[in-house]
RNA sequence: GGGAGUUUAGCUCAGUUGGUUCAGAGCAGCUGCCUUACAAGCAGCGGGUCGGCGGUUCGAAUCCGUCAACUCCCACCA
């Protein structure tokens, strides 16, 4: 067989990813194993591939891949979300660039018909990139936010929500984005630190122009809005004016002036205008006084003609911004202009400046949800990594507020509320609320008294429901856990991990998790993993109009996915946020290359039934036992690793076992002299120790593993590295390994020594080993056969290596420095090494001797840790108990 | 304004109720090697008063106090 001596990805990924498909090894159905189920944080269905889902996505399969070998009957749910604002705007575009179409100009069914067509062409696109990186989601389980099932789940919960009167329609004021016409929750705005104006605007006393009041306002055109002055009641500057009538500018409409301390008295001129329409706060003050609303806005944000000023009815509010700077500036009305920074709300989708409006809208009493929600990540039944997240979430439901559930959109979930037709406009005193028409004709028939009622007298509301109305049912209806609560859902419910995004920790994990109580009495998952936000080497947050953020899909083709998943994981631990740096992926993909030239190594073998040499065989014994040990040992951590989710350390640790252990130290020690054959039993044992090291590292690196995996022998048709059982650690032989890690050092040492003394090729090198134990060591692994008998009586020795040694690399690294090596113990040398190890051993129990001595310390700590100590302190006195033999036996 | 977090090598970070498997890893840097699995490799090297100060302790990177710098979240901003 010719392997080449680079690794080519590509093939092989493509290869490995649809034998596992068509073996349905990605599928689940219940059964009895146990379960462990992933919902994916379904990414938007007009969504491409990009780092962070790069990032969340190989957590999720790491995890999921896991599980499967560990026996599990591991189930990842795929899908999308409909998205309906960020979709809807992509449609709008879509429609216009491509169709010449306005959404205006079409009725809401042709819209909608549209979208469907776009979503059918565009939508999804990123399902199929995620097979790319390996996922091994059960496609077959694909969900989509609209699909029917999923609908009419988003709908009942609607129903039931307001049959319970955890939902009501009520006026607010919210957030309202005038480019897409729509309101917005206080999540979907960015706020951020603008340059603005604070106009100073004298308002004069009503039948006294020579006296008045100056208010400082950022929004000159909404003064036409206003219903009242408000002042600190304790400010002696207008404690004259409180009570009396000042006139607003321009049309001279009497507002009166209040006092309220919510003003701040050293904030522009102490006076603030009350203008209950377009504040929220001025909104407030406005309920307590009872002061009128004047609306001067429209939806789309121009000056509508509640407005009794003239000139700026119709246009945009900068623009009559604009004209009232100098409508203004000409009456002499303004005082002054002052430059100020303020932090300014922008829409999340669109960048238009969010207008603060009143609006009827529907909403979630959220306080009737919170209290499971509470108590379970308090009490750590759902435990957050990282911890400290939970403190985050603990804030936002203390200060809680009703969720705004409706959109002025049509993509999406429409709102399952009737009106009757024959209402006075926007009176609504009849609603009703049903899963669907008939229902509602009934429950109106019925409350109405009016039996003639039908589908043509009700009017159904126009709004949809907000994305994550949807999505925060997304655990459960992905198992259609509404229709069959004693279906699949018993098995997969509640799931075990959610692997997510920091940042939608409020607008969906909190309300998971109250969704998951509040209809399945019950969470929904055990475990949220936080990711990191994935950003450049130089800390800056990947977008594309930095140009910062790399094609995923490029460096999958470049690299290998295999490559990619290694970089990813490698700079990142839960809540750290990952610095992408090519580097990694290049390390990976150097790491790839190792296990594939080690795997050239072991396959160029030659293998002999009849070893020639028994004391290679012997040494090669010893090797293997020594991997198996280290292979348990590397378990152990993996193991603790996992269960706390630290997957960037279980990587990187075996990445350093592979390389280092297995191939640095145990192919080089196993490898047989030049043109030699291997003995049988070292071989086929190398075979197994490799076939679990590729198990091992399955999860992060899927498709080499599996490649190697057959590689190294025929295996039967599905026996498929994915699928074996995950190797279990037991318990380690420390006594062997420790021995062979001396070893090791020695070797080391001697390495050292030939570099240090530039030894060249056939020439004799003398050394010192200031230690028999580690000269025997040295003598029983480097491959000098000879001599370990005289080494164990003598303390002075010879000797001279004939043929090549067998380990030539650990010796002189090289065929040409193949040298002769005269071995020599330093008595007095050795007794003083072996004086100081005393030493250190000595010190170290007495430490911990301290340390368990401590009460405090054997009483709080758990019974495991008590008997680590335990076992560190019984290992120390056996090495103290060693080295003093040892130099007794020196004499 | 309220809350959370961070500060350990040039960079990114580990460091699991205080001790000697603790002062670490990877990357970067430097030196020497095309050698028989791998130059996408091998063998080495240098580099940190664990942010400052004070305290508790037999013992502090680890606990407490304080100061400083940075990051994030929430709220408000006429």
């Amino acid at each position: 067989m010719e392997l080449s001596t680079r690794y080519a990805p590509s093939e092989t990924e493509s290869k490995w990813y649809e034998h596992w498909e068509k073996l349905g090894y990605f599928r689940s159905e219940p059964d009895d194993r146990e379960p462990f189920t992933i919902v994916i944080p379904p990414p938007n269905v007009t969504g491409v591939l990009h780092m962070g889902h790069m990032l969340n996505n190989t957590i999720q399969d790491i995890l999921i891949r896991k599980a499967r070998l560990d026996g599990k009957n591991a189930c990842w749910v795929p899908g999308t979300d409909h998205a309906s604002i960020a979709t809807e705007a992509k449609v709008v575009r879509w429609l216009r660039e491509e169709k010449n179409l306005r959404k205006g100009d079409l009725t809401r069914e042709a819209f909608l018909e549209y979208a469907y067509q776009w979503k059918e062409k565009y939508g999804g696109i990123i399902l199929s990139q995620l097979r790319k990186l390996g996922a091994s989601c059960d496609w077959d389980r694909t969900a989509f936010t609209m699909d029917k099932g999923y609908y009419e789940d988003v709908i009942r919960v609607f129903v039931d929500l307001y049959g319970k009167n955890k939902l009501y329609r009520g006026q607010r004021m919210v957030n309202w984005d005038p480019a897409a016409k729509t309101v917005l929750s206080n999540e979907e705005v960015i706020y951020t630190d603008e340059q603005s104006r604070l106009f100073h605007i004298r308002y004069n006393l009503e039948g006294d122009s020579n006296s008045g009041i100056v208010i400082a306002t950022q929004r000159p055109e909404t003064i036409f809005a206003d219903v009242a002055i408000c002042v600190h009641p304790n400010d002696p500057r207008y404690k004259d004016l409180v009570g009396k009538n000042v006139l607003i500018p321009l049309i001279n409409r009497p507002i009166p002036v209040i006092a309220d301390d919510y003003v701040d008295v050293e904030f522009g001129t102490g006076a603030l205008k009350i203008t209950p329409a377009h504040d929220p706060n001025d909104y407030e003050i406005g309920l307590r006084y009872g002061l009128p609303i004047i609306d001067t806005i429209d939806d789309d944000g121009r000056i509508n003609d509640a407005c009794t000023y003239q000139p700026i009815v119709g246009m945009d509010r900068f623009d009559a911004r604009k004209q009232m700077e100098t409508a203004l500036e000409e009456s002499g009305s303004l005082v002054k202009i002052e430059e100020y920074t303020t932090s300014i709300g922008r829409s999340e989708r669109t960048n238009a400046v969010v207008e603060p409006k009143l609006s009827l809208q529907w909403f979630v009493k959220m306080t009737d949800l919170r209290g499971p929600a509470v108590t379970a990540v308090e009490d750590r039944d759902i435990r957050f990594y990282p911890d400290s997240m939970k403190n985050m979430y603990r804030s936002w439901m203390d200060g809680l507020r009703d969720w705004c559930v409706s959109r002025q959109l049509w993509w999406g979930h429409r709102i399952p509320a009737w009106y009757l037709k024959e209402d006075a406009r926007g009176k609504e005193t009849f609603i009703f609320v049903a899963q669907n028409e008939e229902e509602a004709v009934a429950k109106a028939r019925i409350e109405t008294g009016n039996s003639a009622l039908t589908a043509a007298d009700l009017r159904q509301d126009e709004d949809v429901l907000d994305t994550w109305a949807s999505s925060w049912l997304w655990p459960i209806s992905v198992f259609d856990g509404f229709n069959k609560p004693d279906g699949e859902i018993k098995y997969y419910y509640p799931t075990n991990v959610l692997v997510t995004a920091p940042e939608i920790i409020f607008f969906w994990v909190a309300r998971m998790i109250m969704a998951g109580y509040e209809y399945m009495g019950e969470k929904p998952f055990q475990h949220v993993y936080f990711t990191g936000i994935v950003r450049d080497a130089k800390r800056r947050k990947m977008s594309k109009s930095l140009g910062n953020s790399p094609d995923p899909l490029d460096i999958i083709a470049e690299h290998g996915a295999d490559a990619v998943r290694y970089g990813m994981l490698s700079c990142s631990a839960a809540g750290n946020d990952v610095l992408f740096d090519m580097k990694m992926v290049e390390n990976g993909r150097n790491f790839a290359n190792k296990l594939w030239n080690a795997l050239r190594l072991v396959k160029g073998w030659e293998v002999t039934e009849t070893p020639e040499n028994e004391s290679i065989e012997r040494n090669n014994a010893l090797a293997v036992r020594w991997m198996r040990e280290k292979i348990n040992k590397t378990l152990l951590s993996l193991e603790s690793d996992f269960n706390s989710f630290r997957l960037s350390e279980a990587m990187v640790g075996l990445y350093g076992f592979i390389w280092d252990d297995f191939c640095a130290w145990y192919l080089e020690m196993i490898k047989p002299g030049y043109e030699k054959p291997i003995d049988r039993v070292t071989y086929e044992a190398t075979l197994d120790i490799f076939g679990d090291l590729m198990v091992m590292l399955h999860p992060f690196m899927p498709f080499i593993t599996e490649e190697i995996w057959h590689q190294l022998r025929e295996r039967a048709q599905g026996e498929d590295c994915m699928i074996q059982p995950y190797p279990k650690a037991s318990s380690v032989d420390e006594a062997l390994v420790f021995q062979v890690e001396t070893a090791k050092d020695v070797i080391a040492n001697v390495r050292d020594l030939r570099n240090q003394y530039q030894i060249k090729p056939k020439e004799v090198l003398t050394v010192a080993i200031q230690d028999s134990a580690s000269a025997r060591a040295l003598y029983a692994q480097a491959g000098l056969r000879e001599m370990v008998e005289k080494l164990a009586i003598t303390s002075s020795l010879e000797f001279v290596e004939t043929e090549q040694p067998n380990s030539r690399s650990f010796i002189a690294g090289t065929e040409n420095y193949y040298v002769e090596l005269n071995l020599t113990i330093d008595v007095v040398a050795e007794r003083a090494k072996l004086e100081q190890e005393l030493e250190y051993e000595r010190g170290f129990v007495r430490s911990v001797e301290g340390k368990l001595s401590n009460e405090r310390f054997v009483a709080n700590a758990k019974a495991e840790i008590v008997e680590a100590e335990r076992k560190k302190l019984s290992d120390g006195q056996a090495r103290i108990k060693i080295l003093e033999e040892s130099l007794a036996k020196l004499g």
